[in-house]
RNA sequence: AGGGGUGUAGCCAAGUUGGUAAGGCAACGGGUUUUGGUCCCGUCAUUUCGAGGGUUCGAGUCCUUCCGCCCCUGCCA
């Protein structure tokens, strides 16, 4: 089975709506193919520059690309646009790839690059020079931009417009060549100084540019630019559906200039909306940032919205893909809650996250009248909804450390935990009532004398009576340390790139987004391997991390389960 | 002589050729529950589709005039 297949299996599964309404871009797409307009055939890409980590908007893309061409048998091919040397590297190549076969997507033996098309779009250029549709430009970059024009005046063109087809062709292989310095001609698509779509306005092919590129070392000194590349690129590989994110909106009609002017397959463009998400940042720039300013780990950080970060943070690719199958595709600016992301987490682990108990902030509890040399085995039920899928043995003895903010000296309104004279039940073992607090000198409890009825073995009694409490527990004697890292939003804002005057997005940072703790766990949870996803009963997921050694786990919490008793206590 | 895109609930988002506003998240009630989790039930746009005019028996859908927000003046993508 292909990892594509994992792709629709799970979206065939998702739990949305039974016939939700199509996005404008699959309804296109349904047309297109019942009309032919495109051919018989669904051909699409996903074109990543490699100059950084793929994030959660390339999820967006991704899902849309991958996942429309696997619902209409078509095609998703990879490619590379890797026209810039100077920001594009083999690391960023090889993240990608990785990070594309993770999410589920599978792109055969389409593996493309830009810059494997050097050659053919350099003679696409010389053709165009022949047929006089583009001439070098000898100005500087500064007369060029000048010579532009701005928004709403017309710009002027070159004093180098008209020069002859032999003369163009001439500069242009001795540009090619490497006869002139960086910078000192430019190659230029004739079209309309005084259109009012600035991109039309004799836009800029190829630069001179010496740089050695991860993949064509120093073969070439110029390089063309994305307008000119992306569409030619997307025409050789007989791409049909070009899809892309709106602020190349623009481009379109350069696009389809360069398609029809080389009178070459006519690939099409439709744009949609890119994905913003309330507390992150998306923007590479500022993902560099964050990084190369080390206020986070690295680019797999989990609180990284990248998709390595968020790999690492033991979000499942089938959350993402559910996340991304909800948030639609439309043509509308949006900012999608981040709420909406963990919803998809929380679903997708609830019913794949086997369960197990911890204690991240440690209260002991000594069952006075409970044998002190005695250790009972209870089963933990993996997936409380299925229990065929078996049970994990805890141990329990006469002292356990339970999780102190399950404990109150008084106990709140509708507080149903542990408290003087009050009892509860520990998760799959015994009721305990609270007989003693024990204080220090300063006051802080350091533990709680409780009894234990021996009719409630296993978590109920013949008598039927309730209890309103259920807590999770870890017998002292066999519980292990773990370091436990704590992730909360990177951003205390929804939206931090809105900051008022003199301030950036750092200033929005969240002083308190990584807490480290030492945690109690259960024995059986030192042999998870990296990667690995548990829920620790009534506190959340939680994903072993690669920093795991042999004694001593480490797991990063992936996402909290829903707290309904926080948000009560908040409201009393 | 600016051009282009876009406005449906707190957030996403459906709304064929005009026929009386899907769904999800959030929120709020309630039930089940050995996780205050999960699950189940219910409420949540009728002075209502950015606003104003118009056409029509009937307008989110058609016409018109405004308004807001986003993108574009890289030899970035």
């Amino acid at each position: 089975m292909s990892s594509t297949d994992t792709a629709s299996s799970a979206a065939a599964t998702g739990s949305g709506a039974e016939t939700p309404g199509k996005d404008f871009i699959r309804a296109m797409i349904e047309s297109d193919i019942a009309t032919g307009r495109r051919g018989k055939s669904l051909h699409t890409r996903f074109p990543p520059e490699p100059n950084g980590y793929l994030h959660l908007g390339h999820a967006k893309s991704i899902c849309l690309n991958f996942g429309v061409a696997k619902e209409y048998g078509g095609k998703c091919n990879l490619r590379f646009d890797d026209t810039n040397p100077l920001k594009e590297s083999q690391e960023y190549v090889d993240s990608i790839r990785t990070d594309v076969r993770w999410m589920g997507f599978d792109w055969e033996d389409r593996e493309f690059y830009a810059s494997n098309y050097f050659e053919q779009l350099y003679v696409f250029a010389e053709r165009l020079i022949t047929m006089g549709k583009a001439y070098v430009d000898s100005q500087s970059a500064e007369e060029i931009r000048a010579a532009r024009g701005t928004l709403t005046t017309p710009g002027a063109d070159s004093p180098f417009r008209n020069r002859t087809v032999e003369e163009n062709l001439g500069l242009f292989r001795r540009m090619r060549a490497g006869e002139f310095p960086d910078g000192s001609h430019v190659l230029r698509a004739k079209i309309d100084m005084a259109s009012p779509n600035i991109v039309m306005r004799d836009p800029t092919l190829y630069r001179i540019r010496r740089a050695t590129h991860h993949r064509t070392g120093d073969k070439w000194c110029i390089y063309p630019l994305y307008d000119y590349t992306h569409c030619i690129s997307d025409s050789l590989e007989g791409i049909t559906h070009s899809l892309c994110t709106l602020e190349f909106v623009n481009n379109r009609e350069l696009y389809n200039w360069v398609l029809d002017t080389l009178e070459i397959f006519r690939s099409e463009q439709t744009e949609f909306a890119r994905l913003s998400i309330t507390r992150t940042v998306l923007s590479k720039r500022k993902l560099i940032q964050l990084v190369e300013e080390k206020h986070v780990a690295g680019w797999d950080d989990p609180r990284m919205p990248t998709l390595s970060g968020m790999r690492r943070r033991g979000i499942p690719p089938e959350a993402l893909r559910e996340f991304c199958k909800r948030i639609g595709i439309s043509r509308a600016e949006n900012t999608v809650e981040f709420g909406l992301l963990e919803f998809c987490i929380r679903e997708c682990l609830n019913a794949t996250a086997p369960r197990a108990m911890a204690v991240l902030d440690p209260l002991k509890v000594i069952i006075e009248n409970y044998p002190a040399d005695q250790v009972e085995w209870f089963d933990l039920p993996l997936t409380p909804d299925a229990p065929e899928k078996g049970v994990r043995r805890i141990p329990f003895s006469r002292e356990i450390w339970i999780e102190r903010d399950d404990f109150r000296p008084e106990a709140p309104k509708k507080f149903h935990r542990l408290s003087p004279g009050k009892e509860v039940r520990l998760r799959c073992a015994y009721y305990i009532t609270c007989k003693e607090v024990r204080q220090d000198a300063q006051g802080n409890i350091t533990a709680l004398i409780c009894t234990y009825d021996p009719e409630s073995r296993g978590g109920g009694t013949p008598d039927g009576r309730k209890v309103k409490g259920t807590l999770h527990w870890v017998s002292a004697s066999h519980a292990r340390e773990a370091e436990v890292r704590l992730y909360d939003h990177l951003f205390v804002q929804d939206d931090p790139e809105n900051v008022e005057e003199g301030k950036t997005f750092l200033d929005s940072l969240n002083p308190d987004s990584l807490k480290r703790v030492t945690a109690l766990v259960d024995p059986t949870l030192t042999e998870l391997a990296p990667g690995e996803t548990v829920q620790f009963e009534r506190l959340g997921y939680f994903c072993a991390d690669p920093d795991s050694t042999p004694g001593k786990p480490v797991f990063n919490r992936t996402a909290t389960l829903k707290d309904t008793w926080a948000k009560v206590e908040a409201k009393e």
